[in-house]
DNA sequence: GACTAGTGTCGAC
DNA sequence: TTACGGTCGACACTAGTC
């Protein structure tokens, strides 16, 4: 028995290629997927932009209105609204066809997965390699839709390896090619880098996976705290030795929404978070779950946070006490109150099975 | 010291 | 350089309790 063998599959610009799909004018055009916000004209971000777009400096998490002017030459530029129903129908369906070619398949989000394909290609990176080219091709068949494959001995190395040639990409790292592979890298590319820890990285002169190295795991842990600091430290060793593993249920349900104008008029906050709390308590009833933990979420006008959450004796499903209890987080939140609010989110955690209590009370 | 609760930050898509 | 979505998970830090 050799190294494990790990595929991470990620559809190139999901959302934007689905709509390509539906619309095959729109290859040669700029497209952005957009998710509209309440308050009308161009509030709210990109979700997804295709490569046509990516070229003038559009990406996701932009201000709609940003990638507007970045396209304003573009007169072919086309802007979609969000259309998840139809996005996930497609990924189902690729989901799968992959599911179908793994030994264990762990399902990441509407357009990413990981699979350990070791046994069935019998520890044989030959083998994996033909595999990952077949499910590209029933992919691309049966659904028209494109992806990145990477693959390597674990999920850490084949996440990054799948980004490494984009779109319709498929880069194979070997077990002994791991440091040659991950060494010139920018930090940055470490799933779990993002700004924050690039910046603090990028103050004390470490640009490449291969400068990070020199930092030993206690400098790491004083910097980023025990957790990352040690993960920080097998990463750039291309160490992972996290299972790829069937997706657990989720462990929280939160719906956030933009006002349709900033305020601090506690009424008029509560309708929306009233509102909020009918679509949460929807989602839970639909999973049939209690949950014993409920939080607000308050985004300021300066896009500040603010969150105020409180665990109640028992677990429950009702809607009256999620509103009742909202409500109250909501008092003590607006208590000197100074900045205006633009965006409110309801959340509820700790959730448990609903139907382990109604088997019980049938039972009675 | 171990545990829980609550708040805030970071990051991924 | 301004502009600014929605969901979810991990974890650091702090305060309080036992």
């Amino acid at each position: 028995m050799g190294t494990r063998i790990v595929f991470h599959i990620d559809f190139d610009y999901f959302y934007a290629q689905c709509e390509e799909i539906r619309n095959p004018d729109l290859k040669d055009k700029p497209v952005c997927v957009c998710v509209f916000s309440d308050r009308g004209g161009d509030s709210g971000a990109i979700a997804t932009a295709n490569y046509n777009a990516r070229k003038f400096g559009v990406k996701s998490g932009l201000p709609i209105s940003f990638a507007k002017s970045r396209l304003d030459d573009q007169k072919d530029a086309v802007f979609l609204p969000v259309d998840f129903d139809y996005y996930m129908d497609i990924s189902d369906k690729a989901m799968e066809i992959m599911k179908s070619k793994s030994d264990i398949f762990e399902y990441v989000g509407k357009d990413e997965a990981y699979l350990d394909v070791s046994k069935r290609v019998n520890f044989d990176w030959n083998k994996a390699k033909e595999l990952a080219q077949e499910i590209k091709i029933e992919i691309k068949e049966k659904l028209n839709l494109t992806c990145s494959i990477g693959i390597s001995p674990n999920k850490l190395i084949s996440k990054i390896a799948s980004d490494f040639q984009k779109p319709d990409g498929l880069t194979i790292v070997y077990p002994e090619k791991v440091n040659e592979f991950l060494d010139p890298l920018k930090i940055r590319e470490i799933p779990g880098i993002g700004n924050k820890t690039e910046e603090k990285l990028s103050e004390m002169n470490f640009s490449t996976i291969k400068d990070l190295k020199e930092l030993d795991v206690f400098a790491l842990n004083k910097e980023f705290g025990r957790k990352s600091g040690t993960y920080i430290y097998n990463a750039v060793r291309g160490i992972d030795n996290s299972p790829v593993k069937t997706r657990e249920p989720n462990t929280q349900f939160s719906k956030i929404m933009t006002m349709k104008m900033d305020s601090t008029d506690f009424d008029f906050i509560l309708s929306n978070l009233s509102e909020l709390c009918k679509e949460v308590h929807q989602v839970v009833l639909n999973k049939n779950q209690m949950f014993k933990s409920i939080g607000i979420h308050l985004i300021q006008s300066d896009l500040s946070n603010k969150t105020k959450s409180k665990t109640i004796k028992n677990p429950t499903s009702s809607l009256e006490e999620l509103e009742k209890n909202v409500e109250q987080l909501l008092r003590e939140a607006l208590e000197d109150q100074k900045l205006p609010i633009r965006r409110v989110g309801v959340k509820v955690s700790d959730l448990s099975d609903l139907r382990e209590q109604s088997s019980l009370t049938n039972y009675f």
